[in-house]
DNA sequence: AATGTTATGTCAGCCTTGTTGACATTCCAA
DNA sequence: TTGGAATGTCAACAAGGCTGACATAACATT
């Protein structure tokens, strides 16, 4: 162990480092997360679907066009995972699968004018809520926030992350 | 819609909230929260265990001798859910439920020292990540980070985090 | 042309972890 | 004594992960 416990005479430690303010940190990030994914999660039971159709709308709406595989790797799930939720938007209509121009292999996946619009609709609930919080919060620590949750990512997710932050 | 996109020509929005913004917000929460569990993750599988049975032993390690109904409020989950994991870890003895002293029909909730050699190493491997984070955003990042987050928070749990964030 | 590889889909089965509903027990409090 | 609270337990179900196996089509290589 690198360092056993608080520093309670310290008052403010200056490295920031002590097992207390990780662990508030941590039980930060649990907290946060739920409230997260709340507004969107209210939203997609009225629809019948989870999480994982929310992830799926998103990144598909992000990147039009996009294949399976690059689906596949951006959600780090299994084929037969992700196939199931696909199946499921493909049949009610909000999402389509077109074969590839170049490799025929491929699908492109494209949201639909319904998939769109469910996909705003999680979106901009999910928006209000970060936004209240970025209000509230201050530009400096939205800047602060998004520097510590990118060092927090693995080294191949920050890349798939920094490759979607700047316009695909 | 508040607002409708980015806008590209002012180079930086002043109040940082476009919705361009906000959505490199929603997916460094997403990207981030996957490495956030990753390590402890990949602990648990070699106990059979899940991400359930750690959030169990973290707060039970926070709050020694907790009851099952406060267990529940801070999780979020039904006692049935909770239940079947608190089974698992009293079987294999690294949580044990006493009669309470002052109303015989609460359980209190305690880690064995098997169950607190278990959390250590969670929460070691997740402060690892954590303390590695912090350093590369550094102080200032830390502090906006967190006031992000307790923003973000549902507005009942802030109130669980922030009794748990000063002692008990 | 034959062979290998890649992308995708699908079936079956399993696990964790969430849910609801029903019911029993214990025991505090009025 | 009785009502209600706290807890536990059983059953059933669903979402969404997983693995393994297999099929098909299309591209790539030899």
């Amino acid at each position: 162990m690198v360092q056993t416990g608080p520093n309670p005479s310290s008052g403010e430690n200056l490295l920031f480092l002590t097992d207390e303010q990780l662990r508030k940190g941590i039980e930060a990030m649990f907290f946060a997360y739920r409230g997260f994914t709340a507004d969107p999660d209210r939203i997609l039971e009225e629809y019948g679907y989870g999480r994982a159709h929310h992830r799926a709308l998103h990144f598909i709406n992000r990147s039009h066009g996009t294949t399976v595989n690059n689906l596949l790797n951006t959600l780090g799930v299994t084929k037969q995972s992700l196939n199931r939720v696909l199946r499921g938007l493909i049949a009610d209509g909000l999402v389509v699968a077109r074969v590839g121009r170049t490799d025929r292999r491929e699908r492109n996946l494209f949201l639909t004018e319904a998939g769109q619009e469910l996909e705003r609709k999680l979106a901009e609930a999910q928006r209000v809520r970060m936004r209240a919080a970025y209000r509230a919060a201050g530009p400096q620590a939205v800047a602060g926030f998004r520097q510590v949750l990118e060092a927090m990512m693995d080294d191949d997710i920050r890349h798939t992350y920094n490759a979607l932050k700047d316009g695909r």
